[in-house]
RNA sequence: CGCGGGGUAGAGCAACGGUAGCUCGUCAGGCUCAUAACCUGAAGAUUGUCGGUUCGAUUCCGGCCCCCGCAACCA
């Protein structure tokens, strides 16, 4: 029987295109769904698009189109990336205009609202005539709207349904102090406990449909759409067929203890606390783990935007590159919960240095041994190699890494093995063994052609592609017909 | 006194009460199985700044300076 596991990424708000931080957690999430089906477990990887709202809306008459139009259009970049970045081919990828999902949305406000913690109330909002847009207090400047300094901002009355936020301030911190490691890193977890503590506010939840009719409808008020928030983060339990299909939700949210939900920093706060108080107010069990993941910046620290021109297409690095090496890349050469640099440049060196100097030239090296002397792979030289000290130690460390979803610190442990590897060929030299002492040089490459074995199962999750090529060389013994990553 | 992160070799990071490690880059030597790759060694840091605690601080405490992100209904 296999044990289940639920893991998720945030849905991407398609107002724009895939970037760079959209792969990041996109390969992040899969490697680690890839490592625990590795490890036995029934995985449901889900990931999607979140389609409502008025950035949304806006955007679809900008361009002239319906917001339907729209979204079908953006929804599909989305899905043509999933591939492109390596993602299990049975990934889940929901939209929140889904039928079954708007469906759950307002099954879920239903329940909240009858629980009594949805209330109607007065809302001003903050309108700008120049722009004919709301704006809200931090975009403004000493309480005008930058772009129209002389104009006066018109306060709009508007009512709105208001989520009792507020009352969670103890569920949440008890939650916090309950569940072990429930945000990670541990930073995000102060960050987080302290915000909360700080009091929280009822927030808003819904928009006049006469505004802003691209929503989810709030049922039994016809004149009311849900602010997108209370229905996109529903997706975790609509994905697992919450409500109507028991068995999944059992198996998937209940079995499972949560969902795992990566997201970036700015998402800390939605999903660590809004989520977890809207879970209570429903009374289903909360999230199991939330993992925030850091930003890609530019050089020297630097945000990423289209203005500054720092910004890193993946589709680009991928057509340049390849999908493995956009894998390796997030998996080892950025920091799992940091901000870390990504140009291209850097990409480049660790290119160079890591795959084509490192994984691939050892590749060849030792294959062209096995293969000019018709040595082949050994399974018994395999399980002894898999007993020494110094693979379990490295095993130890990767799988600490998946662990603690510090997926660097796995990756690293591989890279010691091949750079291990690399020693031991130059320490031995069986390629000149080989002649004065046949025996002790084919053991010597015996054990090489094993190594590149637990090298290729070690990268698996990281790099399925080119573990499965590893793999299939060494058993069948076969020199790369090309190099498995040329210098570039 | 809004919140958080950070300032360590040319670059990117690590460490932690006992004078700093790694990766890339640079230089020298070795090897020739390999993708001018690989291995060894070297050069290169007064660890932002001032003060305190201590036998001893990069590591603990306080002041200051600088950088980055966020500031809730903006995903």
């Amino acid at each position: 029987m296999k044990i289940p596991f639920y893991i998720t990424t945030t849905l991407p708000y398609v107002n724009a295109i895939p970037h760079i931080g959209h792969a990041l957690e996109f390969i992040r999430a899969d490697i680690i769904a890839r490592a625990k089906k590795l490890d036995g477990f029934e995985v449901f990887f889900n990931t999607g698009t979140d389609e409502h709202g008025i950035k949304i809306y806006q955007k679809a008459k900008q361009l002239g189109l319906e917001p339907q139009k729209y979204v079908d259009e953006t929804a599909q970049k989305f899905r043509e990336i999933m591939p492109l970045l390596g993602l299990m081919p049975d990934v889940n990828f929901i939209r929140t205009t889904d039928k079954h999902h708007v469906m759950a949305a307002q099954e879920f406000w239903k329940i909240v609202n009858k629980n009594g913690l949805i209330y109607k109330k007065n809302y001003s909002v903050k309108y700008c005539i120049g722009c004919e847009l709301e704006k809200t207090d931090s975009e403004l400047v000493d309480g005008k709207c930058p772009l129209h300094p002389l104009q006066d901002l018109e306060i709009i009355q508007e009512e709105n349904y208001f989520f009792r936020f507020s009352i969670f301030q103890k569920p949440l911190m008890d939650l916090y102090e309950k569940q072990e490691k429930f945000v990670v890193p541990n930073t995000r977890l102060n960050e987080i406990r302290a915000f909360v503590e700080r009091g929280l506010e009822d927030f808003s939840i819904s928009r006049l449909a006469s505004k802003m009719p691209w929503g989810i409808p709030v049922p039994g008020d016809e004149t009311q759409v849900m602010y997108v928030w209370f229905d996109a983060l529903v997706n975790y339990i609509s994905a697992v067929g919450w409500p109507d299909d028991e068995k999944q939700f059992k198996k998937f949210w209940l079995e499972t203890g949560g969902v795992v939900q990566y997201c970036g920093k700015d998402n800390l706060r939605q999903q660590s606390a809004m989520w977890q108080a809207m879970l209570l107010s429903a009374k289903i069990s909360p999230s199991k783990q939330i993992i925030i993941d850091g930003f890609v910046t530019g050089e020297g620290g630097i945000k990423m935007s289209k203005s500054l021109g720092n910004t890193v297409d993946p589709l680009e690095v991928v057509k340049e590159y390849g999908t493995e090496a956009l894998r390796y890349y997030v998996a080892r050469e950025l920091a799992p919960f940091e901000d870390s640099p990504f140009t291209m440049d850097k990409f480049k060196e660790a290119f160079n240095a890591h795959l084509a100097n490192g994984l691939g030239n050892l590749v060849s090296r030792v294959m062209k041994m096995a293969e000019a002397n018709g040595i082949k792979f050994d399974e018994e030289i395999l399980k002894t190699l898999l007993n020494s000290n110094e693979i379990k130690d490295l095993q130890k460390k990767y799988r600490a890494g998946f662990d603690e979803y510090n997926i660097q610190a796995a990756s690293n442990a591989v890279w010691e093995l091949i750079s291990n590897t690399d020693k031991i060929v130059q320490e031995r030299q069986p390629f000149k063994k080989i002649k004065t002492d046949k025996a002790g040089g084919e053991a010597d490459i015996k054990e090489l052609l094993a190594r590149l074995n637990i090298i290729g199962t070690m990268l698996l999750p990281i790099m399925p592609e080119t573990a499965a090529k590893i793999i299939n060389l060494t058993e069948k013994n076969e020199m790369p017909k090309e190099p498995l990553f040329m210098r570039k």
